[in-house]
DNA sequence: GAATTTATGATACACTCTATATCATATCTT
DNA sequence: AAGATATGATATAGAGTGTATCATAAATTC
């Protein structure tokens, strides 16, 4: 969706906008029925009313649609967990990431499910230096920094993926809480064993 | 392997065991190469230097073959994990993990690849109530035990994936450290925050 | 509003992979 | 050595992918 929103600045045909819509709004539909691997591409275009060639005329693959469904919010995670770095509040950063999933459950529920958090992980992956240079100099004695950022990440991913699984059973304020205790502290250098 | 193992105490013909020695082989071979996705059933065959159908008079899919594969190994892991239940000692059973996982370093690697976490996940669920019982009365005061539970989980299965995936740089004794300072003691109902 | 451009629908096609079936052959068990 | 059975080779049916074509519908542009 954001590629092509790019596009839709010089060329706007809404027979493009219709489809691509059609088809995101199919996928994330087939997403919370089954398992994404079980969806085909005729599946998609069947539920998004479109004939089944049209779906190649806009994107290669199915991976493709849902990278393009998802890069907003996958932008918008990692912007999240960016700015955490030395402002002090990382409970405040906590309860605006799980505000944010909340906002955007459907969404944010898709991503997480399968293998997704791969998909956020390679992206943080890219930014890695930036990351590992806010984070590094957090880390506790006893350990690696590469490993704390990489225990943060994914166990703040796990985490949010638990939490949208269950219904979101807890107030973002609790789960930014719990985060920081859980994830944040036992990873910042002032916790020296 | 390990249902066949079962089966092969009352029939052991070798040209069976051959056979599902070879598919096990091929299939941890080009798991490690590639994949596993994108690794067909045919090329599985070939790699075994088998027919094509053949395969199935074996295992019904993939996964099923990925599962034999890998029951041995799993059950070993969730082993390692469950009696660290209320033996004070969490260090040595984290080196004790990374131990074993040094030692299977091969079938590790094939195991958490992919959404192999997925598999560990669900496994454990099966014992969920073991589990918690067991580690329930160690969650600290403001960390749900659900939460906690399952952050200890992924958390370290995430760990080890990382420590394999990067030819495991630091010493089982290290890991075994880190292993309880980033992941058991911020669970542990000690740490009352 | 008319002309032009372009996206879509429908269909056909080649290709890959799965899963099953069959039968002659090779290999194992007893 | 004889009988049992696993394998190889091959054929087949079905599902899914990805591309191509052409008439039609819908958009943009003037």
């Amino acid at each position: 969706m954001a590629t092509t929103l790019i596009d839709q600045a010089q060329q706007t045909d809404r027979r493009i906008v219709r489809t691509q819509t059609a088809l995101a709004e199919a996928l994330i539909a087939l997403t919370l029925e089954r398992e994404y691997e079980t969806i085909t591409i005729r599946d998609l275009a069947a539920r998004a009313g479109l004939g089944y060639a049209t779906f190649f005329r806009h994107y290669s693959d199915k991976d493709a649609l849902l990278n393009d469904v998802l890069e907003v919010v996958i932008a918008a995670i990692v912007d999240l967990l960016a700015p955490s770095v030395e402002q002090a509040d990382h409970t405040t950063t906590g309860i605006a990431l799980f505000r944010y999933a909340q906002a955007h459950a459907t969404l944010c529920r898709v991503l997480l499910r399968g293998r997704a958090t791969n998909l956020v992980l390679a992206r943080f992956g890219i930014d890695a230096l930036r990351y590992t240079t806010h984070w590094v100099p957090l880390a506790p004695p006893g350990i690696p920094p590469e490993i704390a950022v990489h225990h943060r990440l994914t166990a703040t991913l796990a985490l949010l993926q638990w939490w949208l699984e269950q219904e979101m059973p807890y107030t973002p304020e609790q789960m930014g809480a719990i985060y920081y205790q859980l994830i944040i502290q036992p990873t910042l250098a002032a916790n020296a064993e």
